[in-house]
RNA sequence: GCCCGGAUGGUGGAAUGCAGACACGGCGAGCUUAAAACUCGCUGGCCCUCCAGGGUCGUGCCGGUUCGAAUCCGGCUCCGGGCACCA
């Protein structure tokens, strides 16, 4: 068999092979640390160090298809070039690997998700493996494996052993506030002495601080996943993320994260981040800080009445509008609000209108016939009619103590018992939601901003609320009070001193964000290292009894239970093994019984603090050596937080793992683990890669390989298809996977073609058929420099013309600029540009070769260190300096020259740098723009200046 | 409803002072018995043309700023994404 040159799919494969297996035998990519197993003597480490990351993926069974290395690929292009820039760059990819799919797949074969997940790694490490990026893969981790996620049980007990200090600002051992109940200086929350209490007490009290804690509380439970979830993994309209089964609310047992003690912060810290504004706003809202006022509304005792115990209550309200106090006609609870049934009165007052009644006899009926209504309803029906406002009269009133004025108090499905305190004041005339409802029920209103438009100032009239936060107050004046005439937001600030004197209310801050839900009821996640005693005291594992690995089961089957009975709770995989479960253990006091947490870490869990072990992978004594973690993400210029350098991945994480992952930074962070307060500093989300989906007649996808197309329309046989763009994957029968690309063109085509097909953050199609233009490049530049009939170099040993290096030059210029600024496509385009042009001269000068050859190497490494090796080389271009431009031809052939008349700039025009100045005169005064700016003005003088400024002086 | 982002040839997209780089597709030619995963040329519309070139319109729509606008500003239209009874 004869040897051919000729670039085709074959020479591709064998070239790749075979740099791919040398690089990996070298250690080419291995990224030394300051210190510990993973440094070495190379010196690589005293080189400026980037720490460039991608999400690293979950092990899915279905394999991957070309949308998912997109993000790899651009990491991998970027990092190549910053170690040709001299730096020292780790760069790896684990795994994600605990989840449902795997479990899932379980329960219907048998098959043990380890085995699974650990074949579809094995898989997923081979397709990725063709692609040639450039990875440390002794740094590759996989959360499922127990030398890894003993550390994310490690830092559970790191977080259940703290407690957040407001005072201070930052979270604190468990053991500092232990101290301080001991010794008086914070009192215990009854009042009671801390020597006095139980244990169990203690444990309670203290479940109360933890920022892991259990607690008793509604969550999100999902039969159809038979677990509960956290409020990030439920859709806006009621339905589990993954899976889109419906979510219904239970209360449950569950363990959950203190994240909301973090609010100011995780928000406040956004401003440090280099991360895109889309995803900042989505943290931001997510988040959700208000910034209002807390208002007691005192309902009087109803004289004689049993319903209200004859006596005063008192109901928080929480407002952003304190401004508006006066302008409250009534106020509405939440069904669920505890106070409700203690308000209630046992008959209707006299005059109540039937409209608010709902047809019953008497209060409490109406009451309870409207929770049975609205509880009954699903996330799913509730939001159908989010506009539709219900509710019942309580029969109660309420003092507003602005005015003292009466108001009557409604129970309506509107106010969230979730939010703020579950009840509200109402302001009908300033908030479109209290206006709908009091146009309902037929409620006063009253004006007391005065509205910017000509709608006058009786509500009445009104289509809808006059909502502005630029306008003045009127009629608000009570007993120590007066806010007519101020602005909104001096109103707001007077209203909220005058509360505060008055011991009525005070300023407050709300947040939408909830604790994180953070136990589930399935097998494949990470155990709590957790134990309860005898009487139900949670107790941490110790460290030395860490990892706790999984039981064995032989049933991973989710069960349902019934949500109506409130003595149950989900049954969970792990409480099947039980002798896992009632262990013997000595913590410290001798052996005692123990019975184990059975729940299990979501999968949010593995990935939330996953870079960091990516730094120290191998230590056996902590998650991270705290030089190696400073060396590679403590804080410095401009990174005031630290963090990674670049982190890329899709936008969909945005209030989940990237929410999840700030929270434990800071947690670790503030416990003195980790130097960096943020875990990532610059994030780039890349966009999707799309594909065409074409379905029959009746609206089934068919094989987009099988399609044809004729005459601008789409066959699939004889049958006419339609077309739309869609995402890619099996079920739409339109993936195209990176396997079979490598196969027909090699992988530094599918490289080149990923990275050319548009700027990396914007989704587009893939296009089957362009594949090859990428394909025809490397044809192009492999004939530039290798004989194909030979495999000697056809390079020619003479100087480069004149043109041809400023070419060179301008494209080593603009490519550099173009990969730092991650614009890969255009950065491509000007490679391609400079090789067609020396291939248009038919001769290429050894010197352009080399440049070519450098230029494309991290986006083709392959092929570049296959030519680089051919022109004589023996280095690797790997750890070669990349190019740099000689400012001498990079320089413009013109420059703009600046035409004035009167001091005013009336033409730029272009000109050669060392124009005479009699010349530059005449093009100036020729110049259209001028010439019909003189008029008939006539010239008294031209003065030409330097740099170039010509100003011409009219007659 | 609110908040983001976008709209440029047949297609993906370049371009912050020469609109359409680069690539696909298309057309024409070459090589070839034949082919293309080969090579070369042309390829926004309209018009003129002595065939060398030239003119003119043109970046979703309307208007503005500017010597000059795809780019900046104002107002629309359409598309994509996020949030949604959060007081």
């Amino acid at each position: 068999m004869t040897e051919t040159f000729k670039y085709g799919a074959a020479l591709a494969a064998d070239i790749e092979a075979r740099w791919q297996e040398h690089w990996e035998r070298e250690g080419t990519y291995e990224a030394p640390n300051p210190s510990g197993s993973l440094a070495d003597d190379s010196g690589r480490a005293k080189l400026p160090k980037k720490f460039i990351m991608d999400m690293f993926p979950y092990p899915s069974g279905a394999g991957l298809h070309v949308g998912h290395p997109l993000g790899y690929i651009a990491t991998d292009v970027y990092a190549r070039r910053l170690r040709m820039t001299g730096h020292n760059v780790l760069h790896t990819l684990g795994f994600d690997a605990f989840g449902l799919p795997a479990e899932q797949y379980a329960v219907q074969t048998g098959t043990h998700p380890r085995v699974s997940t650990e074949e579809n790694i094995g898989n997923m490490r081979a397709q990725l493996r063709r692609l040639g990026l450039g990875h440390d893969v002794r740094r590759s981790v996989s959360t499922i494996d127990p030398a890894y996620y003993r550390w994310t049980q490690w830092i559970f007990l790191q977080i259940f052993n703290s407690w957040y200090d407001e005072r201070a600002g930052r979270a604190r051992p468990i053991a500092d506030l232990v101290a301080e109940f001991e010794s008086g200086a914070r009192a215990c929350p009854d009042g009671r002495d801390w020597s006095e209490l139980t244990a169990a007490e203690r444990a309670s009290v203290l479940g109360g601080y933890r920022l892991a804690y259990a607690s008793d509380a509604p969550v999100n439970w999902c039969p159809g996943l038979g677990t509960v979830l956290a409020n990030e993994e439920v859709t806006a309209d009621g339905r589990s993320e993954r899976g889109n089964f419906p979510v219904f609310k239970s209360r449950l047992r569950q363990w959950n994260m203190r994240i909301t003690a973090y609010a100011d912060r995780l928000l406040d810290d956004l401003e440090a981040l280099d991360w895109p504004e889309a995803i900042k706003l989505q943290q931001r809202n997510w988040i959700g800080r208000s910034e209002g006022a807390r208002i007691d509304f005192t309902i009087p005792a109803v004289g004689g009445a049993p319903a209200n115990g004859g006596t005063d209550h008192t109901v928080a309200v929480f407002t952003t509008r304190q401004d508006t106090l006066f302008g409250a006609t009534y106020m509405v609870l939440a069904p669920e609000h505890h106070l409700v049934d203690a308000i209630v009165p046992a008959t209707w007052p006299e005059g109540t209108r039937p409209a608010w009644t709902g047809g019953h006899a008497d209060p409490r009926e109406a009451i309870a016939a409207y929770r049975e209504r609205t509880a009954a309803k699903s996330d799913v029906e509730r939001q159908a009619d989010a506009r539709e406002k219900t509710g019942v009269f309580t029969g109660a009133f309420a003092i507003n103590p602005a005015n003292g004025e009466r108001v009557p108090v409604f129970v309506a499905d509107y106010v969230l018992m979730g939010y703020g305190t579950g009840a509200i004041m109402a302001v009908p005339a300033h908030d479109v939601r209290d206006f709908a409802f009091a146009r309902a029920f037929d409620l006063p209103m009253r004006c007391v901003v005065r509205p910017t438009d000509d709608r006058g100032t009786d509500p009445a009239e009104w289509d809808d609320a006059f909502v502005s936060h630029d306008a003045e107050i009127i009629d608000s004046s009570g007993p120590g009070i007066v806010l007519d005439g101020l602005d909104v937001s001096a109103a707001k600030k007077r209203m909220t001193t005058w509360l505060e004197q008055e011991g009525v209310g005070e300023g407050t801050i709300n947040y939408r964000l909830r604790d994180w839900l953070f136990s589930r009821q399935r097998y494949w996640g990470e155990p709590f290292p957790i134990v309860y005693d005898e009487d139900g005291i949670a107790h941490a594992l110790p460290e030395s009894m860490l990892p706790l690995e999984l039981p064995e089961i032989d049933d991973y089957s989710p069960r349902t239970f019934d949500p109506e009975d409130a003595d149950t709770q989900p049954e969970t995989p792990l409480s099947r093994n039980r002798e896992w479960v009632e262990v013997e253990l000595d913590l410290g006091d001798g052996p005692r019984r123990y019975r184990r947490e059975t729940n299990t870490m979501p999968n949010w869990a593995g990935s939330c603090w996953y870079e960091l072990r990516y730094l120290d992978p191998l230590n056996t004594d902590r998650l991270v050596d705290p030089g190696i973690e400073r060396y590679w993400m403590g804080p410095r210029d401009g990174m005031p937080l630290g963090g990674v350098d670049l982190y890329v991945g899709g936008a969909e994480h945005a209030v989940l793992h990237l929410l999840y992952a700030r929270f434990w930074s800071k947690v670790l962070y503030d416990l003195g683990h980790v130097s960096s307060a943020e875990p990532f500093h610059r994030l780039f989300n890349q966009g999707m890669i799309q594909a065409h989906v074409y379905r029959d007649s009746r609206g089934f996808p068919v094989p987009a390989t099988e399609v044809e197309e004729r005459d601008g329309r789409w066959y699939h046989g004889d049958e006419p298809v339609t077309r739309e763009l869609g995402k890619m994957g099996k079920s739409l029968k339109n993936a195209v996977t990176p396997d079979e690309i490598c196969a027909e063109y090699g992988a530094d085509t599918l490289r080149l073609y990923e990275m050319a097909m548009g700027p990396l953050d914007v989704s587009r199609p893939w296009d089957p058929r362009a594949v090859v233009g990428q394909f025809r490049l490397l044809q192009r530049l492999w004939r530039n420099v290798v004989d194909e009939t030979t495999g000697g170099t056809v390079v020619v040993d003479e100087a480069p013309d004149e043109a041809t290096l400023r070419a060179m030059h301008k494209a080593i210029d603009g490519v550099g600029r173009d990969l730092d600024a991650l614009r890969f496509n255009t950065a491509i385009a000007k490679i391609t540009e400079l090789n067609n042009h020396v291939t248009k001269q038919g001769r290429v000068p050894r010197e352009v070769a080399e440049t070519l050859v450098l230029l494309i190497a991290p986006l083709a490494p392959h092929i570049a260190e296959e030519l680089w090796h051919r022109l004589g080389h023996t280095d690797s271009v790997v750890h070669r300096p990349y190019p740099h431009a000689d400012p001498a031809y990079v320089v413009d052939e013109t420059i703009t020259c600046v035409v004035q008349i009167r001091g005013k700039v009336k033409a730029r025009l272009e000109v050669a740098p060392d124009i005479a100045e009699t010349e530059l005169e005449s093009i100036a005064l020729a110049h259209p723009t001028v010439r019909g700016a003189l008029g008939d003005a006539g010239i008294r003088k031209v003065i030409v200046r330097a740099p170039k400024l010509v100003n011409i002086v009219p007659a």
